[in-house]
DNA sequence: TTTTTAATTTATACTTAGTCTAAAACTAGT
DNA sequence: ACTAGTTTTAGACTAAGTATAAATTAAAAA
């Protein structure tokens, strides 16, 4: 619980997450970093998205492709991923707590979190 | 739609996934592999792991690890995995119809697949 | 059975995403 | 200004997996 140190770099990567609506990867960031004209150690990069998730301020979203994706939207929410195009859209219907509360006990397990990744195909991919 | 072809390599790799329970790495299958004195190539077995994949034989689970894992059981199922231990467990529990129908609804994707990684601690994790 | 063709395995090089390290540069407290 | 702690930087390194090209093995043809 300590106070959040948002440095230089670590307050232009934030606002690169902030202001995409895409859930951009770390690649993605060092990217659009550059755009800017703003250009930081690889490193720092990946540093600070970790000091970003570890404070709460962003996501990080393990979706099975080869990279991390990160995200500004702390509140529970879940992901689709369109398997044809690789975009990912935000699912906000909350998942039934009875459904939860089955598995709970079925397995044993105490459930923290939750991280769904569901597949399909969008819209834009569907209609040719 | 072609002849699954069973190679005695691939074959091995097969019955190492069928005798696991607990959702193996590629590393895993190759350390188990040389334990029988089998030992072939490192991208056989990746290569193998992706044949039976593809051949619906076994399943490919990307459970947010750094390495994929593989599992024999092909019915439609999900994981639960401890943050503690790293064990990964079935979560038979199917997943409620009527909220995969909103998802589709609100987001306008064609569902076609869900993965889905619960994180919790499991039970012996929880008693110390 | 020999010859030809196709599929698979092997060894090794390469790629990608990310971590680690040690020195340099900042920052804050005295 | 001096010191200690923190952060950034450049570059080496790691882990998981893919790509390639030669060598083996299997299947098909003759
Ligand atoms: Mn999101
Ligand atoms: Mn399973
Ligand atoms: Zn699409
Ligand atoms: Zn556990």
């Amino acid at each position: 619980m300590n106070k959040i140190n948002l440095t230089t770099q670590r307050k232009a990567i934030f606002e690169i997450i902030q202001e995409a609506h895409d859930h951009p990867t770390a690649g993605d960031v060092i990217e659009r970093l550059r755009l800017k004209g703003k250009q930081y150690a690889y490193g720092t990069v990946y540093n600070s998205l970790r000091y970003l998730t570890d404070s709460g301020l962003i996501r990080e979203l393990k979706l099975g492709e080869t990279a991390s994706r990160y995200d500004a939207r702390t509140e529970d929410h879940q992901h689709i991923v369109c398997t044809q195009c690789g975009r990912v859209d935000e699912v906000m219907a909350e998942l039934p707590s009875d459904w939860l509360n089955q598995i709970a006990q079925d397995t044993g397990y105490t459930v923290h979190e939750t991280q769904i990744v569901i597949e399909g195909v969008c819209k834009s991919c569907a209609t040719p």
